[in-house]
RNA sequence: GCGGGAGUCGCCCAGCCUGGUCAAAGGCGCAGGGCUUAGGACCCUGUCUCUUAGGAGUUCGUGGGUUCAAAUCCCACCUCCCGCACCA
C-alpha cells in the first residue's frame, strides 16, 4: 500500500496545533518536566542530532499517555564562538565553510551572504531547526522558547553567575591556555588550521648556576636529577643572556619568546654563542659539586630551554650522546671518565637501562630516529617499575611514580626549579597564520568546581538520580572526581557579560547549565506579562529560591506569585535528555549547578544518556559527505519511518547505524500494520475459546514488557515488542482460528491491533493517529491512555498452547528427519502416575533438587509412583524436560495439578493436523484398554511430552 | 597512563546484573515455496554440524577455575572503541 508519509505528517501536526496538543501549564495533575539539550544554531540539524530529541519526544509522549502533565519545552543557544569563528571565514571568503553551506545544508546564496554578522548564522539556523522539530513531530511547548542571547535570558544569567559568585564559587587565577599572538586570542580546536588541538606538557626547569648566571634545563624527569653527569649544548645555536623577574638565564631565543607569554618579565641583557658555553662547568643546584657542558648535535634550540641535562644511565638520548661524544675525544683525556650514574632500578634491566635499550635497537648515533621508541620504553618501565636507588638521597627506595611528585615539590620549595609550559604538537598555526604558543592568562575567572563541599553535593545528588542507561553512572562520579577551577568567561563571542567586569562574556558551558528554571520565565516573557528589565535580583531569588517576599518592585504581586507557583509546580527537572559527548561537561555541570543554586527539593531527578548515529556504519563528518539533515530526510522518508529507524537499531548508548535499507524495513512494517488497521473491524467478542484466552494472556504480557522497556527508555526493545515480538504468536493464533473455521475473530484482532497502535504512537505519532482513525476510534491516539494491564492471565490457557506447540513441532522434526508422508498420526499421553511423578519432580527442581539418584529413591519408595523403576529413563529425561522450560510455566505448572492432555488434545489437535498435515489424528493414553499401538510408542508417553507415532 | 565500555551463530545486534526458558530473540542477508504479467512489496519454510522418530555433537575473544549445570559467576590474558577540559 502506498502511503504518503508527508500528507499524514501534515495532517496531524495540524490537528495538533489546532488543538495546542503540545501546551502545557501547571494544573492539579502530577507533572513531569521533560528537558533536552538545546541545540547550537551553527547548522541544520542532521540525524545524528533527530536521535537525542526523538528520544526525548517519545519520553514525553509516553509519560503523557501514561497520565502525566508533560513539559517539553525547547531553547536555542546563541552563546559561543564557533559561529563567531564561522562568520570570520564567510567574511574571508573561505570557500571550504561556503561550498558546505551550500551543498551539504543547502542555504541559498542570499543567505550565505548575511553570514558575515554571527547573529544571522544564528537566526538562520535557529529557524531551519525549528522548523524541522516541528516537522519531525516533536511535541514542543513552543510558547516557552528563547535564544540565550534574549535580553530576559542574560538576566536571568546575571542572577545565575552572581549568585554562585555570592557563595564565592567563582574565583579569579592564571591558566594556560593555546594562544594566537596575532589575533590576541585563545585558540582550540576550530581555531586551528587542520582542526588540531593545541595540547601542552608542564616542563620542570632545573636551574644549574654558571658564572653568575642561571642555566635552565627543560625536563619531564625531575628525579633523574641525581643522576646528571653533564649538559648538552648545541654549539651551533645562539643562546641569549636574559634577565627573568629579576634573575639572570641563559636559554635559547625561542625560550625566551615562550617565556614572554608565561607571564613572567623579560628583558634581555646580550648574547652568548653554544660554541662558548662547551667545556665550561657548571654547579648543580642541589650540592655544590661541578659538571661540564658538553657539545651535543641533537640538542635544540625550539625544545626546552635549547639546553639539556644529560643522564646517560636512563635516558637513551644522553646515553648515545654521550658515547658519540667520546669518540671525537682523544683517548686518556678526563672526558673519557664520564660514566654513566645508575639512580634507578628496574626490573629486568641492569645498571644502564638507557644502553640496554639503545644497543638493543641498533640504535647508530644521537640523530637516530630510533632513539624516540627508546626513551618511551625506559621512560614506561622506569616510571612505573622503577625504584631510586641509595644515591637518590631522601628518596631512596621510593617507587618512581611516587617520588616523582615530592621531588618537584622540593626543587620547587628549594628554589632549584621552575616551571616551563610547552606545546606537544607545535607547530600548532592558527587559521589566521600565526604560530600558537602556550600563554598564561591572568585575571581569568573560574568556576571552582575543585571545592571540596561541592563535589560532595553533587555527588549526594547524583546517588540520588536515576542515570540511564545505569552503565554511564561511574562516568559521572569520574568526571566529578577530576573535575577542578574551569573558566567561566571568555573575551569573545555571543553572550552575556559578566556582570561586575563587562569585558568578560559568561562561557557557553557556563551559562547552559539551569536554564531548564527559565522555561517558566519564558512563557510569561513572551506572553508580554513581564519584561527584561522587571526581572531583578529580588524577582528571582523569590521565583526560583523562595526567598524575599512577593513584594518585587515594577512586577504585580500577583503576577509574581503566579510565576513562583508554576516554577514550584514543574521544578524539579524529572528528565534530562543529552548525547554521550556531554556527559563530561555540560551534564555534570548541569548537576553541580543546581545542586549549588537549588535547595535539595529542586535537585534534578533523572539523566538520560544516548549515543549518536552512523550512516551505514560509518561516521557522518562533512569529508565524508555523508551528513543527511534532517529536514531533508523528512521530505524523502517521512517523520515516522525516520523516527523508527534512529531508535529501533540500537539500544541508548550504543552508535545507532541509519540506512536505507532499514528505512525501507521500517516503512514496509508499517504500511502492513496501516492496511490491517484499514480491515480490521471492532465487532463483539465471541465466546472466548482457549486460544482466544491465550492470546489476551500474550497481549497482556506485551503490554507488561513493552511498559517495562519504556520506563527504562530501552525504546529498541520497546519497538522490538511492540512491532515484532507478538507477530510469531499472532502466527500462531491465526493458524490456530484458521483451522477451527472461525469466523467471529474480528473483535479480538481489533483490540489487539487498538493496543498495539497506542502503544506505537509515542514512536510514530503521525502514522497512528491515521491508524487509530481507520480504527474507528474517535479522538486522537495521542490523547488516549497507554494501553493497562487489567485481566488475569489464565495459566490453564498458556499450559494448553505451549502442548499443542510442543506437539505440532515434534511431529513437524519427526517428517524432516524421517522425509515420510504421513498417512495417519497417533498421539499417546502419559499414564497419571507419571503425572503424579512429574509433579514431585518438578517440586524437587524448583527447591533446587536436581539430583537423580535420591528424585528416584524417593520416587520409587512411593508406592503412587514406584512403578517408575521399570522405565528409569523417564526421571532423567523429565528432569531435562522441566529444566528446558522457562521458571514462569514452571510455576504455573505447578499451580495446575490437574491437567487433561488427552481430552485437550482430542478436541483442538485434530484440526490442526489436518490443516497442517493433511491427515487424521487419533488419541490415547497410554493404559487405554483397546489402545492401537503397533510399534510400541505408548510407554515412551510423559506429561507434556506425549508419545508420537506416525505412519 | 588514568577512567569508562565492548568482543555472541554471514552481517547488525539481544541475552550476561538475577546460572538451568540458550544452538542462543529480533532485524538484515541468503536459499526454497506462495502471491504477481514481471519486478517490488507481502506471506510461509529453512539458514552451526550430523541424524529415516521428536535425537546427538561442537559453539558465545583466549586460557584456566567454581558448579549437578556457565554466553551468564571468578581469575589471568589478548584485541577494539570512547573521554581526559576551557570546546559546542
Amino acid at each position: 500500500m502506498e502511503i504518503d508519509w508527508n500528507a499524514i505528517d501534515r495532517k496531524w501536526q495540524k490537528k495538533w496545533l489546532e488543538n495546542n496538543d503540545h501546551e502545557t501549564d501547571s494544573n492539579n495533575k502530577e507533572k513531569k518536566f521533560i528537558t533536552v539539550a538545546y541545540p547550537y544554531p551553527n547548522s541544520p540539524q542532521h540525524i545524528g542530532h533527530g536521535r537525542t530529541y526523538t528520544i526525548t519526544d517519545v519520553h514525553s509522549r509516553y509519560l503523557r499517555m501514561k497520565g502525566f502533565n508533560v513539559l517539553f519545552p525547547m531553547g536555542f543557544h546563541y552563546t559561543g564562538t564557533p559561529i563567531l569563528g564561522m562568520s570570520k571565514r564567510v567574511e574571508a571568503g573561505d570557500t571550504e565553510i561556503i561550498d558546505g553551506l551550500k551543498n551539504i545544508y543547502n542555504v541559498p546564496d542570499e543567505a550565505i551572504k548575511t553570514f558575515v554578522e554571527p547573529i544571522k548564522i544564528a537566526n538562520y539556523f535557529h529557524q531551519e531547526i525549528k522548523e524541522g522539530m516541528i516537522e519531525m513531530g516533536y511535541s514542543i511547548d513552543w510558547r516557552r522558547e528563547f535564544t540565550t542571547i534574549d535580553p530576559a535570558y542574560q538576566k536571568f544569567i546575571e542572577w545565575q553567575i552572581n549568585t554562585l559568585k555570592e557563595k564565592n564559587l567563582i574565583i579569579q587565577g592564571s591558566h594556560p591556555v593555546g594562544w594566537c599572538p596575532k589575533d590576541q586570542n585563545p585558540v582550540s580546536q576550530h581555531d586551528t588550521m587542520g582542526d588540531v588541538e593545541p595540547g601542552f606538557t608542564e616542563y620542570i626547569l632545573i636551574k644549574f648556576s654558571f658564572d653568575g648566571y642561571i642555566i635552565p634545563t627543560a625536563t619531564l624527569r625531575p628525579e633523574t636529577l641525581f643522576g646528571v653527569t653533564n649538559l648538552w649544548v648545541n654549539p651551533k645555536t645562539s643562546y641569549k643572556k636574559i634577565s627573568v623577574d629579576g634573575e639572570k638565564w641563559i636559554v635559547s631565543a625561542e625560550c625566551a619568546r615562550k617565556l614572554e607569554f608565561l607571564d613572567r618579565k623579560i628583558t634581555y641583557d646580550g648574547e652568548i654563542s653554544g660554541s662558548e658555553l662547551v667545556g665550561k662547568e657548571i654547579t648543580l643546584p642541589h650540592r655544590n659539586e661541578k659538571i661540564p657542558m658538553l657539545e651535543a648535535s641533537f640538542v635544540e634550540s625550539q625544545t626546552g630551554t635549547g639546553l639539556v641535562m644529560s643522564v646517560p644511565a636512563h635516558a637513551p638520548f644522553d646515553y648515545q650522546a654521550l658515547v658519540d661524544f667520546k669518540k671525537n675525544q682523544p683517548p686518556g683525556l678526563e672526558l673519557q671518565l664520564i660514566k654513566p650514574i645508575s639512580i634507578i632500578e628496574t626490573e629486568g634491566y641492569g645498571e644502564i637501562p638507557a644502553k640496554e635499550a639503545v644497543e638493543k635497537l641498533g640504535i647508530k648515533d644521537q640523530n637516530d630516529p630510533k632513539l624516540e621508541e627508546a626513551t618511551e620504553e625506559i621512560y614506561g618501565k622506569e616510571f612505573y617499575g622503577g625504584i631510586l636507588k641509595q644515591n637518590t638521597e631522601q628518596f631512596a627506595g621510593k617507587k618512581v611514580s611516587e617520588a616523582k611528585d615530592s621531588i618537584k615539590e622540593w626543587l620547587a620549595e628549594k628554589k632549584y626549579s621552575d616551571i616551563l609550559l610547552e606545546l606537544t604538537n607545535s607547530p600548532v598555526r592558527c587559521r589566521c597564520g600565526a604560530e600558537c604558543v602556550v600563554k598564561i592568562l591572568t585575571n581569568q575567572w573560574f568556576l571552582n568546581y575543585g571545592d571540596k563541599d561541592w563535589k560532595e553535593k553533587a555527588t549526594k545528588c547524583l546517588d540520588g538520580m536515576s542515570i540511564l542507561p545505569q552503565h554511564i553512572r561511574p562516568e559521572f562520579n569520574y568526571v566529578i572526581g577530576w573535575l577542578h577551577e574551569r573558566a567561566c568567561a571568555r573575551q569573545h563571542g555571543l553572550g552575556t557579560k559578566l556582570p561586575w567586569n563587562k569585558e568578560w562574556i559568561v562561557e557557553s558551558l557556563s551559562d547552559s547549565v539551569i536554564y531548564m528554571a527559565y522555561y517558566i520565565i519564558a512563557k510569561f516573557v513572551n506572553a508580554g506579562v513581564i519584561s527584561a528589565e522587571k526581572l531583578s535580583k529580588e524577582f528571582f531569588d523569590y521565583v526560583f529560591l523562595g526567598i524575599g517576599s512577593s513584594d518585587v518592585s515594577g512586577v504585580p504581586k500577583d503576577i509574581v506569585e503566579e510565576i513562583r507557583a508554576e516554577f514550584s509546580y514543574f521544578y524539579p527537572v524529572d528528565s534530562r535528555h543529552s548525547g554521550r559527548d556531554l556527559v563530561p561537561n555540560h551534564l555534570t555541570f548541569f548537576v553541580l549547578n543546581h545542586v549549588a543554586i537549588f535547595p535539595e527539593n529542586n535537585w534534578p531527578q533523572q539523566i538520560v544518556v544516548n549515543g549518536s548515529v552512523l550512516m551505514d556504519g560509518k561516521k557522518m563528518s562533512k569529508s565524508m559527505g555523508n551528513i543527511i539533515p534532517l529536514r531533508e530526510a523528512v521530505r524523502k522518508y517521512g517523520a515516522d519511518p525516520i523516527r523508527l529507524t534512529i531508535l529501533i537499531s540500537a539500544e541508548l548508548l550504543q552508535d545507532a547505524d541509519f540506512n536505507v535499507e532499514a528505512i525501507k524495513g521500517i516503512k514496509n512494517k508499517l504500511a502492513s500494520m496501516y492496511e490491517d488497521c484499514t480491515k480490521t473491524k471492532a465487532e463483539k467478542f465471541p465466546e472466548l475459546e482457549p486460544e482466544d484466552k491465550w492470546i489476551h494472556g500474550i497481549l497482556q504480557n506485551l503490554v507488561l514488557n513493552a511498559g517495562k522497556s519504556m520506563d527504562e527508555i530501552r525504546l529498541r526493545e520497546a519497538l522490538h515488542h511492540i512491532l515484532f515480538d507478538f507477530d510469531s504468536e499472532l502466527q500462531w493464533y491465526l493458524k490456530r482460528t484458521k483451522s477451527k473455521q472461525r469466523t467471529n475473530i474480528s473483535g479480538i484482532l481489533h483490540k489487539i491491533l487498538s493496543y498495539r497502535v497506542l502503544m506505537l504512537s509515542p514512536f510514530a505519532p503521525h502514522i497512528a493517529e491515521e491508524m487509530w482513525e481507520k480504527l474507528g476510534h474517535s479522538g486522537l491516539v495521542s490523547q488516549s491512555s497507554w494501553p493497562s494491564v487489567s485481566d488475569v492471565i489464565d495459566p490453564n490457557a498458556i499450559q494448553s498452547e505451549e502442548l499443542l506447540k510442543g506437539i505440532m513441532d515434534d511431529i513437524a522434526n519427526i517428517l524432516k528427519v524421517t522425509k515420510i508422508t504421513p498417512n495417519k498420526i497417533t498421539i499417546y499421553t502419559a499414564d497419571s502416575f507419571k503425572l503424579k511423578a512429574y509433579h514431585f519432580i518438578l517440586e524437587k527442581v524448583m527447591a533446587g533438587q536436581t539430583n537423580m539418584g535420591s528424585i528416584m529413591k524417593e520416587l520409587i519408595a512411593n508406592p503412587e509412583t514406584a512403578d517408575i523403576k521399570k522405565n528409569p529413563d523417564f526421571v532423567q529425561k523429565t528432569i531435562k524436560d522441566i529444566l528446558s522450560v522457562p521458571t514462569e510455566i514452571r510455576k504455573t505448572k505447578l499451580a495446575t495439578k490437574e491437567f487433561d492432555e488427552k481430552s485437550l488434545i482430542s478436541k483442538e489437535l485434530i484440526s490442526l493436523a489436518k490443516s497442517d498435515f493433511g491427515v487424521d489424528l487419533q488419541v490415547y493414553s497410554e493404559n487405554d484398554s483397546g489402545i492401537y499401538d503397533p510399534k510400541g510408542k505408548a510407554r515412551h508417553a510423559r506429561p507434556f511430552k506425549p508419545a508420537i507415532l506416525i505412519e
